[in-house]
DNA sequence: GCGCTCCATACGCACAGAGATATCAGACCA
DNA sequence: TGGTCTGATATCTCTGTGCGTATGGAGCGC
């Protein structure tokens, strides 16, 4: 690639003129004098070193040579156009390409209503969403696989080994148990947990989302017990199924009361906790769209309807 | 079309740095110090508006607004470079296109030495040749259909309905009588014009050719006799096939001895007159690839071989 | 012949920007 | 802790060029 030898400006200029081909009508177009534009084209011939229009008197006509460079300054021209409005869409954060990971239990309830916010607002960038639970998330945002997280839970903010990772809570929400329709603590509005003591339970496994994990256990340990856990499932929606197969009970984040079973009855318990929907980003990573989706959620607090 | 925004020197530099990666090196691939080359790529980010590297120490990074950038500024610089390139090949006749009209007569004598030579000196110029008759070449030269004409017996220069054309005489040759080999006039080394008063002649027809032709028969005129024409033929090969079928006799430009049939003779004739071969361009013509092409036939007047 | 249109030329001004040198600041390494 | 590498900043110079106004000159039509 060597160095450029024509200027734009006179670029722009023979198009223009080349689109008239007449200097009054093409300076106007301009928006300058007419001398001004017969001085750009001579400045442009002497560059190219041959005539780019013949001017007879009444008729000014483009020459072979101004013919062949015509349509490569046309290109030249609407590229740059194009690529710096495209530039400046993406820097801006109007355009672009952002990846969400997100636990699955929020599918249903934050995501949605997120993800439409963000679309209205722009339309222009591609969202590209992918299931994770908590820990891969975190894994994912260090090694830049996504841009945003939304999961459960977060380590904490002042963890000292999380320096590059930030997180903001989006909500919280209280636990509810999940028990089988027919079962008899269904028939009560609240089920104290330690009436659970001795039901068995379905749980995720511990690695998809440590700190939730140990939000369960620990608030059964608070009542006294500890959860045999009888079986385990990788998604809230196989536990769900689980428990109306009467395999056992769980205790889930309220959120899961999206999935409508017919034989699971969902039911407050007490006492009774709260767990935080959090998202992440990575600290240094100046994106307007990472800005732009962590004011969309901020904005849209009841987004998770 | 708009005001173009961004300068290309500065465009330039970001492409190299975008390659480099590395404000030194870049800026000595540039030819410039290293200072200047920030202040380019900073003036550049003005303009986006967006910032286009990442600098952490160490390590230079595009972008996402950088790398939309990029592909639109490359394709611009080439594509000036190219055009750049190709109106100065057409502007010095190195490219180009020329369309050339040519009498029959020549395609075996002048023609192929002349595109030989002119395509050795310019491959890149298509060469776009048509057989045509004196005067359809005329035509054609005029309404601009042909650049460059090759024909016999061209209008006298001084002709005043002529004023837009202008010719110049490639070479001249004698007539030879073409005869039936079997013929007894066929012995003789030459051939006096009177002895063929009472033979049949086969000839073009007048018009495509009037000079050519009333050429023809004034020299038969100057000999004593007015020749009657037992046959007309549009092409000098069919001519001769005539002949040869001992049809008639006829009187031809030298050239047509390439045209090589058993059973036909050619004699010179006497007393002989010489047929011009001129090449005509229009005078307003100012492309250089005329200029050449007759620079070729200047300097190679024994590419009629 | 006169005026009109159209383009070129001449001259002047002002500003952007490309280049240089010199210096500074942060990161990293020995 | 000091040296090195990297890029940013400051300041200055100078050229290019973009634009203006004023003027010249060639065709063309009335």
């Amino acid at each position: 690639m060597e160095r450029p030898e024509l200027p734009l400006a006179q670029l722009h200029a023979f198009v223009v003129l080349a689109e008239e081909l007449h200097f009054g009508h093409a300076a106007a177009r301009l928006g300058i004098a007419q001398p001004p534009l017969s001085q750009q084209i001579r400045r442009l011939e002497d560059k190219v070193g041959h005539a780019l229009f013949t001017r007879e008197p009444g008729r000014v006509a483009l020459t072979a040579a101004g013919r062949e460079l015509l349509p490569a300054a046309r290109r030249a021209l609407t590229d740059l156009a194009d690529g710096l409005a495209a530039a400046r869409a993406v820097g801006s954060g109007r355009a672009g390409h952002l990846r969400i990971g997100f636990a699955a239990s929020l599918a249903l309830t934050v995501l949605p209503g997120l993800l439409r916010a963000f679309r209205g607002r722009f339309p222009d960038v591609r969202l590209d969403i992918r299931e994770m639970t908590t820990a891969p998330q975190i894994a994912a945002l260090r090694d830049k696989s996504i841009d945003v997280g939304l999961l459960r839970e977060p380590p904490a903010d002042d963890a000292s080994d999380e320096a590059e990772l930030a997180f903001r809570t989006v909500l919280t929400e209280p636990f509810v148990a999940v028990l089988p329709s027919a079962h008899p603590l269904a028939a009560l509005r609240t089920v104290r947990l330690a009436r659970l003591a001795d039901e068995p339970f379905v749980l995720l496994p511990r690695e998809t989302g440590p700190r939730l994990h140990d939000q369960i256990t620990g608030l059964c340990a608070a009542a006294g017990f500890t959860p045999w856990v009888a079986q385990r499932a990788v998604e809230w929606q196989t536990v769900c199924a689980l428990v109306e197969t009467g395999l056992g009970v769980s205790l889930a984040p309220a959120s899961i009361r999206r999935i409508r079973l017919k034989g699971v009855a969902f039911r407050t318990v007490e006492p009774n906790a709260r767990t935080r929907v959090a998202v992440g980003w990575r600290k240094d990573d100046l994106s307007p769209l990472v800005a732009h989706l962590l004011a969309t959620v901020s904005r849209d607090p009841d987004s998770a309807r």
